[in-house]
Order: C-alpha cells, then structure tokens, then sequence
RNA sequence: GGGCGUUUAGCUCAGCUGGUUCAGAGCAUCUGCCUUACAAGCAGAGGGUCGGCGGUUCGAAUCCGUCAACGCCCACCA
C-alpha cells in the first residue's frame, strides 16, 4: 500500500463523520447500561461558530465519547436557542434592509418573516458542529421554540403563576429604547465612560423666606436673582422629570435649605426639598435631583417620600408630551441642547470632567439602556434561591474551578426579581389574557382561558374573541433554564422513561459569563420541577482571547473562522490544539500555532502507522529486545492511561491528552517503534509485529476522544473489521485497568538514561552513531537484563562487566552504577578529569548539605522517620559516588 | 466601594494537605544530522535566586502577614 508521507484530513474527516452518522452510532436510548448525558449549551440558532464554540463543544466531545468507551450509554442532546432579542434584532435589521418597518407588520406577518429567517439560518452553527467532529445524537436535535419546548415553558409559567411566584407590577426596569424592550438587570452590561457632570442652579422658591444659620461650614448660594442651591448631576435631559430635590439632613452645607421649596431650571416647576440619609453629603454639592420616573435611586427615594413620577421618555428614547421641552427630540440630542439652553439662561453654574458607568444592552451592544417604569412580569427568585444555594456550597454539585462557587453564592444572597417580560415578538408569548372589563387570567391555552375568564367575571356569554392575550413574550431565559429537563420532555410528561433514565445529566460544559442567565437557573428550575440538580458538574471554560490577551470579537477582527482553521490543520488538529492551550478554568491565549502542534501530532501517529504497513512479516525469533520493548510498552500504556483517568476525573483534560502525547510520541514512537524495528529490507517477527498492532490499536483507543477522525481512520486501516463497527464502540476499561509492571518501568528508565548518556558522548566526541562502541559496566549492573535494549538503541558492539575501569575510558553514572564507554586514543584526559572535577564540586555541595542537615538536632528530632531515612539514603548514595569518581580521577591522573 | 483570582524557564502552564539527588512539562531556543516512518522529522544541549519584603518552622515555590502589578465578578453614589 502507498501512503502519503503526511495526513491529509480532508480526506478521511468527511468520510468517516458520513459514517458515524448514517450509522446512528451518536444515538441513545435508554437501556440497562449507565447513563452519562450532556446537554448541549444551545447556541444562537442564527449563530455562526466561533472559537468561544469550538473549545466549548470539543471539551463536551471529549467527554462524551469518552463517556462512550467507558461503556457507558453516552447522549449528547444538541439544539439551538431562539434567542429572542438577537435574533429579532436581526430580523428587524434585514427586514429594514428591505425598507420594511417592523412597526408596518402585523405579529404574525412578522413572524412569518422570522420563521423563515430561522429556516434559512438555522442550521448553520449545527452542520458546523459535526465538521468539528462532535458526537451529539443528531436524532433528537431540539430548538427552545420547537413545539414540546413551548408547551413546557407556557406549562411552567401558569405553574408559577398559580403557585403566586409570578407577579405583574409596575416597577423600575432596564428600559432598550432601541429594542423597545424591558431587559433583566443581568443583561444590562456596564461600561466605564467619560462625561461631564452638570451643576445646575435651583432658586429657591420662597426667596424671602430663607435666612441661613450662620452654621458651621454652611454653603449659601446668592445672585443678583437671588438665593439658588447647586445640584451636580450627569443627567441634565432629565430635569423635566425632577419632582424633588434631596439633602442629606446632617449636611451642614446644606442646612439653609431645609424646608423651601425650589424651581427646577427652565422648567420653572416648584418643587420640594426633602430629607435623606441616601444623599452623600461629599458627592458634588450634596444636593440630589430626584427624578424618579428614571433613576433607580430616585424611585426609592420617590416611592418612600409618595413623590409625583413624570416620565419624560417615549419607549424609543425621544421626549415625551410630559417632558413639556424638548419634544420629539432624541435623549442624547437633548443632553447636548440642554446644556447649552441652560447656559444661555444663566442656570448652568459649571461644567466638570466626570467618569461614570453607563449601561448598555448585552444584546444591542451599541444601546444606552434607560431606566424606566413599566408594567412588566417578573418571577419572585428568594424560593428559588433558597433551593439553589445548599447543594452547590456543599459539593453535591460540583463547579469546576471551584472558585465560581463563590461568584454564585454571591449572586443567590443578593438575589432581586427575574424581570421575565420582553416586549417582543420573537419568544414564547405570555399566556396571560386580559378580560374586556379588566383583569386577567393565566392559562396554557385560550379554551382554558375562556373557562377562567367566565369564572371570574361571572360572564357566561365570554368567548375566546373577548379576550386579549398579552402582547408581551418571555426572557429567552425562561425557556432555557428548562433544557436539561424540556428535551426530555420532563416537564409535559414527568415520568416518561426518557427524563427518569438521563436526569440528572452528568456534565454542563460552559462559559463564566453565563453562569446567572443559565447556569444558576437551571439549577433552581431542576429543583423545582425535578426535585433534583439537572447535572452533576460543572465544567466553566475560559474565554478564548487572542495571543496578546484581548477577547476575541469581530470588531477587533482577531477571531480566526473556525472553518477555516478546520480546513488547514484538520479538525483533529485544531481541537488538539485548542484542548494544549486549554488549562481548566484559565482563559485560553489562542495562537494558530499551537494548532501546527496538532498537525504535527497527526503526521506523528500516520507515519508510525505507515512504518507498520511498510514491514514484511516471517515466522523467525523474536528478538530479546523485542520482548522486552513490548513487555515495557504494554506496562507503560496502562499506567498512561491510568493515569489519565485520574486526570479527566479532575477534569485536566489538557493535562490528559499531553500524557497521552508523550505516550505516543516519546515512548511509543522515539522507543518503542525505534527497538522493535527491524533492520532494512529485514523482515519482522510475527509475535512482535502482532503485539505492535495491538499496542498501536489500543494507543488509538486512548486518542480517539481527542482526536476522534484519525483515529477511526487508521483504526480500520490497521486490520480487517466487521461491517459497521467503529472505533468509537471499542472499550477502553481494560486499557486502564491494566497492571502495570514498575519494576521493569523504572529498570528501563535507567536503561533509557544509559542510551542518552552513551549518544551524548558520541556527539560531544564526534562519534557518528553509527560507529560500533563498547561500554564498561563496571562492578554490579542492575539492569543487565536489559542489555539488548542499550546495545541496539545505543549503537553499541557489547556491553562487558569488568572490576575496575580500564585506560581510555570515559565513564558516567545511571543512579549509583558506573560505566564506561571505551575510546581508546578519541579520549581528552584533561577533559574527561574537568568534567569529573565538576561533578564531584556539586556532589560534595550537596553532601554538605544533607551532612548539616543530619547534624541538625532539630531536624532529627522532629523530622518523620521517613524523611530522616531518606536523607540518610542521600549521604551514603552521595558518599559512594565521591568515592568512585575520585578513584577515577585518580586512575586518570597518574 | 466590596469580593474573588493570578504572579514559577522566552511563551503557556503543572507543582495536592510544607520534606525523595540542588523546581517539572509542552512549545520556543541553541548544536549536529536529508540515519529508507516522519525535516510538519531525528539526536543532543542550554535556560528559573518560584513578583517584593517580613514572619512561622528543624525545613517554605508550598502556610501566615504585608506591599506591588495584572485580571474577573458584584454594587443605587447622582
């Protein structure tokens, strides 16, 4: 057979993924095995892969078909989220591309035009997903606004609803004026931002009635118009909203004030001065405009002093008829045009250069939110997180790190009202419906909604057109927090055999940055609807940044496309690489070298293949070394892989595939194939060639998570398989359960030292490798049964046991054994007695040392026994090795 | 403003509850090799006073304190 000297993905990664899919080997159903499920965190179903995805999605793959050969019935259950506000907003920006007004269209019209955008776009990120090779059980592929999704999530709302969880009030929300939507407080992200701070002059109302006190520190203001307070605000454009000012009552600055009256510039509306321990007496002029139609703050201070709320602002971020000025025009036009009005008339006393945070939408990054008083839904969290908290902080559900346990604890403490509400088209629609003499009832469908409604009211004759659904549709949120139990269906049918043999899933596999909008809500939905965690661990990814450390984002165009990275390293390569950049919990540096690594290692495991296919196989002896090299290998592979388990137990996953790649690569390929290989044109024994094969098979077993297409690929390649079976079938149990035998693992440790020791003397004294040479084992050896190892690797005639060193030597030490390599005139004696010379140095430093620590009294005394034997060990290993180095220096000498 | 985390070789990171021959890995670097599996390779080599200071201890990269730099999360200072 001919084989091309490198790996070409491209050719195999299609063939075999063709395979594994037409061959159903990702589906699962319920059996009598152990279920290990993962729920895919489902993206955008608008979205395109990013690296954010591929690292994301190859750690769940890694799991999962590892999982697989585990022998347990592995699912990965994929999907994809509506993404209510990108995803309208993406509609919404095509449709206007079309010079179509989403305000022009009905809701269905609308919708309709969504519909389709999700069928044109939809699968996208999915097919992207099986390029990278993932496993996900394609059958049961599910999309939070499929139809057993929607019926859950309107299920799950009457519930609460009827449970009293569910309210619906006007509060302060996070207002998107462009979205023209509430948002939760988690999706408002906050920027740090220069601007000005204002100091606006307020005259007082009542001017003949103020008298200041004369109080220490007092701060009166007066102009040729009379008395007037200062207020330092960021806002100016929301002084038509002003219906109070507020002093601190202890500020001795402000003192005077108390109990007038004052006239909010331009606007010439009086307006009380009221007391409040909130205001900060050292904050700009320690005088507070309250606006409480649009502050946070304000509204407190509104509701606790029964102040008047004037909202200025239309949903669209223009003044409103209420504002009185400034009509029409856009809040950032008016913060400017204020500015200068307010000058103009005399009432802008100074301007200061002043850095505050902004909110801005999560989703609509560009979007100045505006905090607003609206009618909104919201979800009543204390219950929820009082369920939520325990089982995290006690380990039942481990995070991985599990410092986030500390961030989600935090956020559980201090938890505030879920804001559900979305005034969007593009979700799950609150199956809330208003009756035409007011009030409202909740129910799943408009039947049910009809006998509540008749209920209620008394009406009789009420029909389903007598009612009025809300508008409104919920935090996309809403739906996702059921995932691990809607795509089992367990919400609609809660004993269904599917939800009781996968849930609780095993692993979640995701990002930091969602760990309030998804993670945590999971956790509370599972409890509530479950009784039960929805998954066992989490596993929080880093973000993948850039080489220089910055996140990588299209504005900043330093995010490699994935499909392409795929199409020139192979996609095994580039999960190689990102899986070696990937410590757990640290953010990812990501350099498209490091995919060149994983290249690399392809061609590493296909040409160690192509060697097997290139050797003719005889019925002669096998060789000693052979023997040995295959009774080493096999105890090595099991301990590697041991040991891996040991480290995808903790989750190490790079940490596992780097012990894995120096199974191969190091002991595998630079040993392993180099001492079993026969000479040129000679064929190979068949016991050695057939233990080879085996080893070669069971090293791509361990891969075969990581990498999974090469791995299939020479996995049938290496011999004759059944029909239909798969590498990703095999089990690797036996692998890791393998003895390990480590006396001859550390004897070859030492013979392996003995070969480095005898190729570095050969290059410092310009011996080719080639050049037969004879080495002294001088006294006892302990590794003789090794010999054929060290005489093949090291390119040596014969190893002989001798007494005493002869002439022309150099010798070197393996633990506490000596040898030398016979040179005959190639030896330096004056070099050979200053390398000698600095041995000794440093063995007699370090003899000193462990000698003082013997002699410390403090030591002995306090020290284990255990660590006291050791050092004695040191002082007599050390002691011996002086003494045969001066011996040889002194043979050399004479 | 509060909380958390990080700081170990040029780079990215291991180093668990303090104690095996003067701290390890991968990559990168240097030297020699086109040795018939692989130059996307082989063989060999060099490289760190474990962020600074102080303390506990017979013994500290590891524990404590403190300072510094960087990063993340949360928070209603207009």
């Amino acid at each position: 057979m001919e084989l091309a000297s490198k790996y070409n993905p491209a050719d195999v990664e299609g063939k075999w993924y063709k395979y594994w899919e037409d061959g159903k080997f990702f589906h699962s159903e319920p059996d009598e095995r152990e279920p290990y499920t993962i729920v895919i965190p489902p993206p955008n179903v608008t979205g395109v892969l990013h690296m954010g995805h591929m690292l994301n999605n190859t750690i769940q793959d890694i799991l999962v078909r590892r999982a697989r050969m585990m022998g347990k019935n592995a699912l990965w259950v994929p999907g994809t989220d509506h993404a209510s506000i990108a995803t309208e907003a993406k509609v919404v920006a095509k449709l206007a591309a079309q010079g179509i007004k989403k305000t022009d269209l009905t809701r269905d019209e609308f919708l309709k035009h969504a519909w389709e955008w999700k069928e044109e776009h939809g699968g996208i990120i999915l097919k992207q997903l099986r390029r990278l090779g993932c496993s996900c059980d394609w059958d049961r592929t599910a999309f939070t606004m499929d139809e057993l999704r929607s019926e859950s999530v309107i299920k799950v709302f009457v519930d609460l609803y009827n449970k009293g969880l569910i309210y619906r009030g006007v509060r302060m929300v996070n207002w998107d004026p462009k979205a023209q939507t509430a948002l939760s407080d988690e999706e408002v992200v906050y920027k740090e931002e220069h601007s000005k701070l204002y100091y606006l002059k307020y005259y007082i109302a009542d001017q003949e009635t103020v008298k200041p006190t004369g109080a220490e520190g007092e701060i009166v203001h007066k102009d040729a118009k009379g008395y007037y307070a200062v207020v330092a605000t960021t806002r100016p454009e929301t002084i038509m909203g002003d219906t109070a000012m507020c002093i601190n009552p202890q500020d001795p600055k402000n003192g005077w004030l108390k109990g007038h009256k004052v006239i909010v510039p331009l606007v010439g509306r009086v307006i009380p001065v009221i007391e409040d321990e909130y205001v900060d007496i050292e904050f700009g002029t320690g005088c507070l405009k309250v606006t409480p139609a649009h502050d946070v703050n304000d509204y407190m201070l509104g509701e606790k002093y029964n102040l008047e709320t004037i909202d200025i602002f239309n949903d669209n971020g223009t003044l409103s008829d209420k504002a009185g000025l400034y009509i029409g025009m856009d809040r950032f036009a008016v913060k400017k045009q204020i500015a200068v009005d307010l000058d103009a008339a005399g009432l802008l006393e100074k301007m200061e250069d002043y850095t505050n945070k902004v909110g801005y939408s999560e989703r609509n990054p560009d979007t100045v939110i505006e905090p607003k008083l609206s009618m909104q839904w919201f979800l009543k969290m204390q219950h929820f997180a009082d369920m939520a908290l325990p089982p995290v902080m006690n380990d039942e559900l481990k995070f991985y790190p599990a410092k986030y346990k500390n961030t989600y604890r935090n956020w559980l403490e201090n938890i505030k009202d879920w804001c559900i509400s979305r005034q969007l088209w593009w979700g799950h629609r609150i199956p809330a419906y208003f009756l035409p003499k007011g009030g409202f009832v909740v129910a799943e469908n408009i039947e049910k909604a009809v006998q509540l409604a008749r209920e209620k009211s008394g009406d009789s004759s009420l029909a389903a057109a007598d009612l009025r659904q809300d508008e409104d549709v919920l935090d996309t949120w809403f739906s996702s927090w059921l995932w691990p139990i809607s795509l089992f269906d367990g919400i609609n049918n809660p004993g269904n055999r599917e939800i009781s043999y996968y849930y609780p899933t095993n692993d979640l596999v995701t990002g930091p940055d969602i760990i309030f909008f998804w993670v945590a809500r999971m956790i509370m939905s599972g409890y509530e609807y479950r009784g039960d965690m929805p998954f066992r661990n989490v596993y929080f990814t880093g973000i993948v940044r850039d080489k220089l450390g910055r996140k990588m984002s299209k504005s900043l165009g330093n995010s490699p496309d994935p499909i392409g990275l795929i199409e020139k390293y192979g996609a095994d390569g580039v999960r190689m690489g990102l899986m070696l950049s990937a410590p757990a919990g640290n953010d990812i540096p990501f350099d498209e070298a490091i995919c060149e690594q994983g290249r690399n290692f392809n061609n590493k495991i296909w040409n160690a293949f192509r060697l097997t296919q290139g050797w003719t196989v005889a019925d002669i002896d096998q060789p000693e070394s052979s023997r040995l090299a295959v009774e080493w290998f096999r105890s090595q592979l099991h301990k590697t892989a041991a040991d891996m388990d040991d480290l995808m137990s903790k989750y190490r996953i790079s940490e596992a595939l780097m012990a894995v790649y120096k199974l191969f690569w190091d002991e595998f390929a630079s040993w392993y194939l180099e001492i079993i290989k026969p000479a040129y044109q000679q064929p190979i024994d068949r016991m050695t060639y057939n233990a080879t094969l085996e080893l070669f098979e069971q090293l791509l077993l361990l891969l075969h998570p990581f990498m999974p297409f090469i791995t299939e690929e020479l996995w049938q390649a290496v011999r004759e398989r059944k029909a239909g079976d798969s590498i990703m079938n095999q089990t690797i149990l036996d692998i890791i359960g393998g003895r390990a035998d480590e006396k001859l693992l550390s004897d070859f440790e030492a013979a392996k030292q003995m070969v480095t020791e005898i190729r570095s003397i050969r290059k410092s004294k310009n011996i080719g490798p080639r050049e037969p040479l004879t080495v002294e084992s001088v006294g006892d050896n302990p590794i003789r049964n090794l010999d054929s190892i060290v005489l093949k690797m090291a390119g040596l005639e014969e190893i002989v046991t001798v007494g005493a060193k002869s002439e022309g030597v150099t010798a070197f030490m393996v633990g506490t054994s000596e040898y030398a390599v016979r040179l005959g005139n190639l030896i330096d004696v004056e070099a050979e007695i200053r390398k000698m010379q600095a041995e000794l140095d440093h063995l007699e430093g370090f003899l000193k040392g462990v000698n003082a620590k013997l002699a410390n009294e403090n030591f002995v005394a306090h020290a284990p026994q255990a660590v006291i034997a050791n050092e004695r060990k040191k002082q007599a290993d050390a002691t011996q090795k002086i003494a045969t180095i001066r011996e040889s220096m002194a043979a050399l000498k004479k």
